[in-house]
DNA sequence: TACCAGTACCTAGCAACACGAAGTAGCTGA
DNA sequence: TCAGCTACTTCGTGTTGCTAGGTACTGGTA
């Protein structure tokens, strides 16, 4: 979409691949196509496999090798508890900011 | 707050600070106060003032520099009309991530 | 056999942005 | 005089997403 979405990204992005992985386990190759399909179009993969790894390393998700008939092993990834507190803790940093989005969105017009 | 909103902040800050513009001519302390005080409570006022900056050079505000009896003289801006198309353009961004938002929250559950 | 497309992952360098910390400057009241 | 509020500025840092490469495995096709 353009640059404003990116910027938006960061630090919603790390939420949203969380999101995802609460409700399923899933690799990297695949999110980013899932994301892509879901409109954001220009989603770099080299940014998925980055975000991945650090929540890997920040003890968030838990990492399985999975081998594949279609090409290299897949890494997959699966949401533990601690990334589902912290996925909670997203979604309170993320209401207070759309509670506040949405007030000033009312009052401008 | 913490580390989380800051990082969501990135992007939409600047949105933000557009919106209140939109409503009424504003300067950088009076932004950082108001901010504060609507919860956003460890807004840096570096960050406001260089963002008014990067504003103020894309042209998407006006400046008038207004004495102030009670310090320096302040630097009011107000958005004008390439500032307010812009923010339409945040706006639609913002819906398409909020949108893609709450339907990840809906799912997870 | 040689080559390409699709699958799947990784890395290095860059730009944008918010923060922390420090500084400048003007005014008022104790 | 000096502390405290008002008001703006600047520099260095850390985090993050993007660009642009690269590696490696598979299957189909010329």
């Amino acid at each position: 979409m353009g640059k404003l979405v990116t910027e938006m990204l960061k630090g919603t992005l790390e939420g949203i691949v969380l999101a995802i992985l609460s409700g399923r386990s899933a690799y990297g190759y695949e999110i980013t196509a899932w994301l892509r399909d879901q409109g954001f179009s220009d989603i770099a993969e080299g940014t998925i496999y980055a975000l991945l790894v650090r929540v890997e390393q920040r003890g968030l998700v838990d990492v399985e090798k999975v081998p594949s008939e279609k090409g290299p092993p897949r890494k997959v990834y699966s949401l533990n508890a601690q990334g589902r507190e912290y996925l909670e803790e997203f979604w309170t940093t993320w209401s207070f900011l759309a509670g506040r989005l949405e007030q000033l969105r009312e009052g401008g017009k």
